[in-house]
DNA sequence: TCTGGGGTCCTAGGACCC
DNA sequence: TCTGGGGTCCTAGGACCC
């Protein structure tokens, strides 16, 4: 998408960052741990998803291991993580920055772009729509946030991160570059561990140092691609527009389990419920999917994928399933056998249409969808713990999956 | 220290076609 | 009979982000 002025207008992009987003709706709703060390994750193999300053402090942060976290930080309260709060405080403060501009960008939950150049006239300089943004954010969800306003996304995204937390910082055009050049090489989006060190090798340390490099250099240790997107950055060139309808590439799912599971059929059944749900996400955005890969972590982290493409793009549990566990059966040959982690994903997706679909005669799509439709039916009345396949129901661990269509 | 779950994007290499 | 070159599609792996 190419909406909003030309570049050479002067964009006025924000980037708005909550702080500390789930610790922080967890402390606005448990008023006893404002102050204290809270950390949101949990479960037996977790990872931090949360932390307050108070815990980041002692060197909490996101991504750690809780059983490290929890080392760090003895006296951190640990809250499960409630994924509904979230979404909630999510969308009213989408709402907030769509009051502003229809240009929004949202993220993830917790982070959005805004593209206001067109609304000054409305709405007051760029900087004062930040100043109102974070004001009603803290007046009606009790939460703080960090605003950058640049004339790039990039480096508003930069800004916003160096004024954490509940901050507000806006680069002007002319000091653009004045800004970007002592920063660290890592403070570049797209810039984590490996690159990084890749760059420490070659004596960059800074983004001014990348801006000053021969585009050659850069080239042979990076790869040409990653290089020229580097030294655009590195010169505060920025092509990217806010795209407020940008499709989906994927959606998958994925389990690690609380111990690492050898056994075939508890993993086909897995393969099965993660394929019920990447089916009932697709059938719910009315979509369907041309690729299907499955992800296997082994006990020693190790990870392969394999995928497939189907003749037909699909939205039939059966048919995701089925390629699932086809792959899966294939890669069974040099597999180690204690496995950590599966995972389902559906790819190349495009909008489901009705008719006109042309698929093996042994495919019975037909029949399958209408099983979908049923559960997709029960699930929207009953809830969605009320229709399973067979092979999931209690008792029921050791039949094995269907092998045919209904009908 | 023992590493989640949701994603996007890039690269390399092979198959295949002209 | 010692071996072109470009384009496209596909897969696997990996870096990276929140």
């Amino acid at each position: 998408m190419t909406t909003g002025p030309p570049r050479e207008a002067g964009s006025h992009i924000l980037h708005v960052d909550m702080d500390a987003f789930f610790a922080s709706v967890a402390v606005r709703d448990t008023p006893e741990l404002r102050g204290r060390p809270v950390i949101v994750g949990g479960g037996t193999r977790g990872v931090v998803l949360s932390a307050t300053y108070e815990a980041r402090a002692f060197g909490v942060r996101s991504a750690m291991p809780m059983a490290r976290a929890r080392r760090m930080c003895p006296t951190a309260v640990v809250v499960p993580a409630d994924h509904g709060r979230y979404r909630e405080a999510s969308r009213a403060i989408m709402g907030v920055f769509r009051d502003v501009t229809p240009l929004v960008a949202p993220i993830s939950l917790d982070e959005a772009f805004l593209d206001v150049s067109g609304g000054r006239r409305l709405f007051g300089e760029p900087v004062e729509i930040a100043r109102g943004i974070r004001a009603r954010i803290a007046a009606e969800q009790g939460l703080t946030c960090s605003v950058g306003v640049a004339p790039s996304m990039f480096v508003a995204k930069i800004a916003s991160a160096r004024c954490k937390p509940d901050g507000l910082l806006a680069v002007p055009p002319e000091g653009v570059l004045s800004f970007l050049h002592p920063l660290p090489v890592a403070a570049l989006w797209g810039v984590g561990p490996r690159t990084e060190e890749t760059l420490t090798r070659l004596g960059l340390r800074t983004i001014g140092d990348i801006a000053r490099t021969p585009a050659d250099t850069l080239q042979r240790a990076l790869g040409r691609g990653s290089a020229d997107h580097m030294i655009a950055l590195a010169h505060g060139r920025d092509e990217r527009r806010v795209d407020p309808d940008g499709a989906e590439v994927s959606l998958g799912a994925e389990e690690t389990f609380p111990a690492d599971l050898a056994d075939p059929e508890r993993l086909d059944r897995e393969f099965l419920r993660l394929s019920e749900r990447v089916g009932g996400r697709l059938r719910a955005r009315g979509q369907v999917a041309r690729n299907i890969s499955i992800k296997v972590r082994y006990a020693d982290f190790t990870t392969v994928t394999r995928a497939r493409t189907l003749p037909e793009p699909t939205d039939v549990t059966w048919m995701i399933y089925r390629s699932a566990r086809e792959l899966f059966a294939e890669l069974r040959g040099d597999a180690r056998p204690l496995i950590r982690l599966v995972g389902v994903r559906a790819s190349r997706l495009a909008a489901a249409t009705r008719g006109g679909r042309q698929l093996a005669f042994d495919e019975r799509p037909a029949g399958w969808a209408e099983v979908d439709r049923a559960t997709d039916g029960a699930r929207g009345r009953f809830g969605e713990a009320s229709v399973r396949p067979a092979s999931l129901l209690p008792g029921r661990a050791r039949q094995p999956p269907p092998r045919a269509g209904p009908g």
